[in-house]
Order: structure tokens, then C-alpha cells, then sequence
DNA sequence: CTTTAAATCTTGACAGTGTCAACATAGCCT
DNA sequence: AGGCTATGTTGACACTGTCAAGATTTAAAG
């Protein structure tokens, strides 16, 4: 009674698990997570986590969510470098996009990977604040055309869905090991970013 | 014992196994893989698998190889249409590729996925079969490279990452489902295709 | 205050899963 | 014919997510 964490009513469940879980996918993956060791983690009994989280997507959705927050921050703050050319900023996005996702493999796995998004199982709340994170994505792309860094040509969403693709693709053949290798990242980014330049170069 | 599927021994059960595994993968996706439904569907106890395969990892190695297989074969035919333009080679290729993705989603999930591909999970036999489909991706850029299609400057390692990575990428967002579905395909490969051809333009 | 309702947590249980050890059967080779 | 090896079976273990039923604490209402 004495010891916080011994009462009947933890105080601030919630909280904790997102916490302990976090920390848990960040060292060990998301497939090594599992509600009944997370709840003994965090003492409190095995199925305490459910009047929390309707279920484990629930609480996969909750810190990908996060996730997203954080992301959505930092890309706002690097695009909206007044003091920065266009072009460095461009340059900059692309690098901290892929070292964001090559420093938190395990976080970036779980945010745009297929268990919450395969079948339907993000939740609404995760939706909420995914989707004007990706929006964001397109807007930095239609400003990009506009400043005469990227092709005037296609729409922005479509050019977004590729220039996006792109980082995307990188950081998982990463992530997951696929013929590249963390030395190789820097090379990779400025291979990207350097042919999206010039693609739009020969149209001034 | 007059029924084929009651005989002590299955005869071929390897290969049924795969067969059903692919199956089931197809249609229902790689997560609903469970060996002892799997088992049972072959009419085989549940532990007769490990006779044929180390684990379940083994099971899936096999399948994502044969996969590899059949993608290789695609890739080299396309490749080596010496009656078609290399530009058109080129885009017919990104098609192809994200086409391939889009028609076998689980498969290719299964191919390029986390599962096999971290922590070392995936057989060497797997390995064997894939690092020269990755190998060939990086030919292919050489030669577009050579032939004026893609920017000179790059080491073709790199650029194929970024190609790669591209086509990886938009196939990821396709399947997964992220701001991208189907009907977006074709003019996202067009983006892509014009994209990396202006890229190298500006440079004759 | 006291009583009632809601939020929170616990134990017991169920249907799954991959995997291994010990045992049974069939086929092949000497 | 005998024995080795490949193959298949059952029993068991340690997990997993999830729910129902009951216990306990807190908050709200009378």
C-alpha cells in the first residue's frame, strides 16, 4: 500500500504502458511486444491493458500516433527554415526523413508499416493525425514545384507519392537489410535529392 | 490406405506443402499462414512439416525463393527485348515492376518484407537466390546508364539503390495502403519513368 | 455523509500458436 | 531377412491475445 506500484489502482496505466511499450519496440522490435509481458513489466495483471486500449492495435495505434506527431513536427520545423534556400532545405528534408527513420528502425516499422495499416486496423485516432501528415507531404511537394526545384509537370500528389515513395523505399530497403547498408545512406540521399533536381532543371 | 491422402506416408508432401502455403498466402496473406492449419489442410499431422523444413521460416524462405525465381525470369525478358527502344524497355520495366507488386501482394511482402529479411531470418538458400536478383537490378542501371536513360554521374550501385528503392517504395505504399491505391498506378509509374529520364536530359 | 454508479484491476478460462522429444511406420539397401 | 533412414504421429510445453465474471477503489449523486 505503501509502494506506488503496488496499489490496486496504478494511478496512470495508460501513460505507463505507452512508455514501457515504446521503450520496448525501440530496443526490440515490435514483434518482440507482448501485452501480458508489457502488463508484468509494468505490474499490473495480464489483462489490465484492455480497459486502456480496446485491444493491442489499440495500443500500436496510440504510439504510432505519436510517432507521427513528432515526425509531423520536425518536418514542419526543417520546411519552415525561412533563413534556408529551398534547395538546401530540400536536401536537408530528404536526409533527416531517411536518419529519421534509420536512427528509430523499430518506430518507423510500426508507423508505416502493414500491421496497422493492412485490413483496416489503424484506428481512427491514428487516421487523424496520420493523414495531415502525409497532406503535409504534398503540400511541401506542391511548394517545391513551385519554387522550381521539382518538375512543374505532374500533380502534386502524384509527384508526392513518387518523391515520398522514394525516401519511403530507401529507408525500408535499410530498415529491413536489403542490399544497403547504413554507410551507404548518405550517398543514397544525395543520389535521390540530386536526381530530382535535375529532373526539373532542363525546363527553366 | 486406398485413398491417397490416408497412406502413412504423403509421398510428395514437401511440395504440397509449398503449394498450399502459396496458396494460402495468396489469397489470405502471410500472417494467416499457421503450419498446423496448414498441416492439417495437406491431411498430415502437425509436426510432419519439420521433416521438410527447419521452421516455419524455412517454409516461407522456400516460397519467397521460388518467388524470386519467377521475378528474376519476368525481369530478364523484359530486359533483354532488344526489339524495343531502351527508354521503352525502361518505362515497360517500372510497369512491370510495380505491377508485379500490385498483383501478388503477399508474396511480395513475403519477398522483400521484414519477416525473412531481419534478423536473419531468411536461408541461405533464400540469399542465393536473391542477391543475384538484386545483383541483376544493379546491371540493368549500368546499362541504362550507359545508353544515356539514366544520369552518368552516379556509381550504378547507388543509383540503383535510388531506383530500386523508388519502385520498392511505391510498391510499399500501394500494398500497405498508404495515401496511394490502385488507381493511381499507371500515372505514378509515368511520374516516376519521366522523373529519373529528365534527370539524365540535361546532360547530353 | 451515505449510497449508488462508474472506472479500474484481478483471476480463470479458452482457443490459438510454433516447436520439440519420444515413438511408430514404411521403404530402401545391403 | 535385417537394419538403417526417411517420414509421419501423438503428447507436451511455453507462449500468445482476448474475454467473462468478480473484486476493489474512486467519483458522483442524493
Amino acid at each position: 500500500m505503501d509502494q506506488a506500484q503496488q496499489r490496486y489502482h496504478h494511478g496512470d496505466l495508460r501513460s505507463a504502458l505507452l512508455h514501457a511499450a515504446t521503450k520496448r519496440i525501440d530496443e526490440h522490435g515490435v514483434d518482440s511486444l507482448s501485452l501480458r509481458k508489457l502488463a508484468e513489466d509494468v505490474g499490473v495483471s495480464r489483462s489490465a491493458p484492455y480497459h486502456h486500449f480496446a485491444d493491442k492495435n489499440g495500443l500500436l495505434s496510440a504510439i504510432a500516433a505519436e510517432g507521427f506527431r513528432q515526425w509531423h513536427h520536425t518536418a514542419r520545423t526543417i520546411f519552415e527554415q525561412q533563413t534556408l534556400a529551398p534547395s538546401a532545405r530540400f536536401r536537408q528534408f530528404i536526409h533527416e526523413y531517411v536518419g529519421y527513420a534509420a536512427d528509430h528502425p523499430q518506430l518507423y516499422e510500426l508507423m508505416f508499416g502493414r500491421i496497422l495499416w493492412q485490413a483496416q486496423s489503424a484506428t481512427d485516432d491514428l487516421k487523424a493525425v496520420a493523414y495531415p501528415c502525409f497532406q503535409f507531404q504534398v503540400e511541401m511537394t506542391r511548394y517545391w514545384q513551385e519554387s522550381g526545384l521539382l518538375p512543374a509537370g505532374p500533380e502534386p500528389l502524384r509527384l508526392a507519392q513518387v518523391t515520398w515513395g522514394t525516401l519511403h523505399g530507401i529507408a525500408r530497403l535499410l530498415i529491413d537489410g536489403i542490399y544497403a547498408d547504413r554507410s551507404h545512406i548518405e550517398q543514397m540521399c544525395d543520389t535521390a535529392a540530386q536526381l530530382f533536381m535535375q529532373a526539373s532543371a532542363n525546363h527553366e
